[in-house]
RNA sequence: GCCCUCGUGGUGAAAUUGGUAGACACAAAGGACUUAAAAUCCUUGCCCUUUUGGGAGUGCCAGUUCGAGUCUGGCCGAGGGCACCA
């Protein structure tokens, strides 16, 4: 046996990757694979092992089959976590990140990625962000950059400003600090100028998960409807109000309006007005304050009239469930048809009446019924619509009140304006100064980059660009007038919209990219990472196409990324010891009886369940020192091998040892057959055959992205090989066909895979192995003989066979003949290739 | 509440898209080798039968079909996303 030494492989093969780019190639087909490039928070783990290995695969396999591979890897290096590292270790956020940078490379080269690391990007580095700020100036120009005083979600603990994606469940997302309402003057890209092709372009997005792209769909949130103008009465004023229910008008017992809506101006005097609003806002955005949020109500003692029923009219409410920053800030509540006007109309004793109707010969009592009727039906109680369905009565109610001009149809968006302000340090400064005279101006191009000034206080709380005297206040270089910056940096979901463009040529230095090379290698025909970016990160970069492609007619593509995969995370067993305190893998050892004990005290650990590994928990197994117990490809064998890449996968330390004697055995076949003498060769067709067909399922699935169905098979092949050591297979065949097994390991194992391939003096180590569809049509395949449906017998027979014949072979078959000759057959079934079915009465 | 996804052995999972269910692996039990352990290899893995065999079986109930894990309808369960969006 020939013991396996992979940390003298490995290197040996890492410093051959590093020199040579066994990647790239000189092809005319492209292939752009990117994975999402990582934060550097200081080491890598699991996720990002499994994210860059699945990548590799894709990477080294597309260049094996002669694409011209773009695979690049950079760092998303602005952002919170260094400014807190920086106060709790008293070291500069630049110096912090750089250190983690250098470590987090060192430790993806132990992995043996085939990244391109002459292409190495940093947000954070200047030669960057000088092109983002760029970026924002033509943005700015193109009447995508607005300003806006808005109410903002503002995180006490991080003291900044968060983006509605930013706030899960009224929580901030990283510190999970319960976010505040808080009205500032902030900047806002303009993405809601792309909601309807932001949505349309999903549907040419076919290499995406459908998750996804539903997911997107949903946070867009098209609705069509129409917006109403109600006149009230006694003033010469209207309310404009959007519904998406026109056709319940006859239904109309109240409007609603916001609290911000521009008409409550006038009851700001009130006392009782602004004790309602201060409950309002009391209610904040807290999960649990939402879900039990009662639905109060500030009547105005105004009305409007009904533009439909003559003389009707119509109370006018402000309530709290009306949002200013979608529709209109106003709607008409018809209490029977929507649920939440049910439970305000109960509440203030309004007017319900049904207008839809599932039977309208039984009207149905809702000031009784606690359900709103929100299904189709005909209208009734509703003068020329009685009778229509729901979807005829919105086209002749839209028609009608356009026809009247007190309306039009309207569609609406719930995706909101991207706020991009950060009232943060360690991010990229926005490129504006604000001039004495009020106004906000870009500064000149030839000014950036704008930098980020590095002797900083991080200790005074707030904004240290705030703090900061000679960098804050500056010059208009065209006036020569004193000016202050913009202290705001952006949002870092900025840095990351457009990274991908920079990797196509990341040394130009006068334009943020070479559009000859973005237009060559974009779009990422492969994209890979975490599905927690599913809407932010994902459809930032999409406006950013669109935007950017507003801007520079050149750029041909519309869509950032042809195809998305995303991966699963990994978990681990999560343990307890018996006070309740969280405990690492490290703490923990199997005793005698095989149960889990604590290694310190030897008292009993309590097993949890399998989370994704995260720090709070201690179920996290650092990737390094994996790579040093097993060997790079012995954790990327693992990781691949248990569950689908698009599935959660639960690491254990078992399941990678076995990967280590995998690959082992391997190391060992090669070994032995390279040094094996000549032998018969009665067997070679057959065993080629069977190669050649898994070469062929191993190609698909590796395109079909079922990486743990080539793992399976490739332990078939291993058996295979074995069972067939001491049969009549030449040596010759068994090398060629070894060679053959070697390169389908490059993309999974590249060291091993190398090394073996060096061993058994392969010639040429950089193509795919070809299929030939000859062999594959010569294939023996195997054919279940059914009686009744239920399966008597398996033979083995060529491909393409005769029913016939097959028949001829079932009545000379031990197992089954008797069954068909001594009933009469009613009826035969046969599927060439694949089964016979015999029905007997 | 709305939307989406998924239910297959002790476990992770395969199943050529309607055609041999459980490939492949982990764990377990038994055995071989060894002074012993480790490593390695072999066998077993639902029910009935000594065997040859036979039967049940992919969350549950029905349906379509010669044939259903796969298709249809209805339940039950788990996970994820959104959430006062008019």
């Amino acid at each position: 046996m020939e013991r396996l030494n992979f940390q003298v492989i490995e290197k040996k093969w890492q410093s051959i990757f590093d020199k040579e780019k066994l990647y790239s190639n000189k092809s005319s087909k492209k292939f752009y694979c990117l994975e999402m490039f990582p934060y550097p928070s200081g080491k890598i783990h699991m996720g990002h092992v499994r994210n860059y290995t699945i990548g590799d695969v894709i990477a080294r396999f597309k260049f094996m089959n002669g694409f011209n591979v773009l695979h690049p890897m950079g760092w998303d290096a602005f952002g919170l976590p260094a400014e807190n590292a920086a106060k709790e270790n008293n070291l500069h956020p630049k110096k912090w990140t750089e250190k983690n940078i250098s470590e987090m490379k060192r430790q993806l080269k132990l992995m043996g990625l085939s990244i391109d690391w002459d292409l190495e990007v940093s947000t954070c580095d200047e030669n960057y962000y000088k092109h983002q700020q760029e970026i924002f100036i033509d943005f700015y120009n193109e009447g995508l950059v607005k300003r806006k005083e808005n109410y903002v979600n503002w995180d006490p603990v991080e003291q900044t400003v968060l983006a509605n994606e930013q706030v899960i469940n009224g929580k901030g997302w990283r510190s999970g600090a319960v976010v505040e309402r808080k009205k500032l003057s902030q900047w806002f890209f303009d993405i809601t100028k792309f909601s309807n092709d932001l949505l349309k372009g999903l549907d040419e997005l076919d290499s995406w998960p459908e998750k996804v792209k539903i997911m997107q769909k949903n946070w867009i949130g098209k609705s069509i409807g129409c917006e109403i103008n109600f006149k009230i009465e006694g003033e010469n004023n209207n309310i404009n109000v959007f519904t998406t229910r026109p056709d319940t008008i006859f239904g109309a017992s109240f409007l609603a309006v916001s609290v911000d809506h521009p008409i409550c101006a006038k009851f700001l005097k009130n006392e009782k007005y602004n004790n309602f609003k201060s409950e309002c806002l009391k209610v904040g955005t807290t999960e649990e304050a939402l879900a039990n949020a009662e639905k109060i109500g500030y009547d105005t003692n105004l009305f409007a009239s009904h533009p439909f029923i003559k003389g009707k009219k119509i109370p006018i409410y402000v309530a709290n469930f009306i949002l200013m920053d979608y529709g209109t800030g106003a709607i008409f509540g018809c209490p029977a048809h929507d649920q939440r006007d049910l439970d305000f109309a109960k509440k203030y004793n309004l007017q319900i009446t049904e207008v839809v109707s599932d039977n309208p010969n039984k009207p149905k009592n809702f000031s009784v019924l606690s359900e709103a009727f929100v299904d189709n039906g005909t209208l009734i109680n509703s003068d020329f619509l009685n009778g229509l369905t729901v979807e005829q009565a919105k086209a002749k109610i839209i028609k009608e009140i356009e026809k009247l001009k007190i309306g039009k149809k309207k569609i609406t968006f719930r995706l909101k304006d991207w706020g991009i302000s950060r009232q943060r340090y360690w991010g990229c400064p926005i490129p504006m100064i604000h001039l004495k005279n009020g106004s906000i101006v870009p500064v000149d191009k030839s000014e950036l980059p704008i930098k980020l000034p590095e002797d900083i206080d991080l200790n005074k709380g707030g904004n240290p660009l705030e703090n900061h005297k000679s960098w804050k206040y500056t010059i208009h270089k065209k006036t020569g007038n004193p000016a202050v910056r913009e202290t705001d940096t952006l949002d870092t979901f900025v840095d990351s919209s457009w990274y991908f463009l920079r990797f196509c040529s990341p040394m130009t230095k006068t334009e943020p990219f070479d559009i000859k090379k973005v237009n060559y290698w974009m779009p990422v025909d492969q994209y890979i990472g975490g599905i927690e970016h599913a809407i932010l990160h994902l459809l930032y970069s999409r406006f950013f196409m669109r935007a950017l492609k507003k801007n520079n007619k050149k750029i041909k593509d519309n869509e950032p990324f042809k195809g998305l995969f995303t991966q699963g995370m990994v978990c681990h067993e999560t343990y307890k010891d018996q006070k309740g305190k969280w405990l690492s893998p490290l703490e923990v050892e199997k005793n005698s009886d095989g149960a889990l004990q604590k290694i310190s005290d030897k008292t009993k650990v309590i097993v949890g369940p399998s989370e994704s590994m995260s720090k709070s928990k201690k179920n996290v197994v650092d990737p390094e020192s994996m790579i040093k117990s097993y060997g790079a490809d012995s954790v990327r064998w693992f990781i691949l091998s248990d569950s689908p890449p698009e599935k959660d996968i639960q690491w254990s330390n078992q399941g990678v040892n076995a990967a280590y004697k995998f690959l082992q055995k391997i190391y060992n076949l090669c070994y032995e057959v390279n040094k094996g003498s000549e032998k018969n060769s009665n067997l070679d067709k057959s065993f080629n055959l069977k190669m050649n067909s898994y070469v062929n399922k191993i190609t698909k699935c590796i395109n079909n992205f079922n990486l743990n169905v080539v793992v399976a098979n490739v332990y078939e092949i291993y058996n295979l090989f074995q069972s067939h050591l001491s049969k009549e297979v030449s040596n010759t065949c068994m090398k060629n066909n070894l060679i053959k097994l070697m390169k389908i390991l490059v993309p999974f194992t590249p060291h091993i895979a190398y090394e073996c391939l060096e061993m058994l003096g392969a010639k040429e180590i950089k193509t795919w192995p070809k299929v030939d569809t000859k062999l594959i049509k010569q294939e023996k395949i195997k054919i279940a003989i059914q009686i009744n449906g239920k399966t008597r017998d398996v033979i083995e027979i060529d491909k393409g066979i005769s029913q016939i014949s097959v028949e001829k072979l079932c009545k000379n078959n031990n197992k089954v003949k008797n069954k068909i000759l001594s009933k009469p057959v009613h009826k035969v079934i046969f599927v060439k290739d694949r089964i016979i079915n015999f029905i007997m009465k």
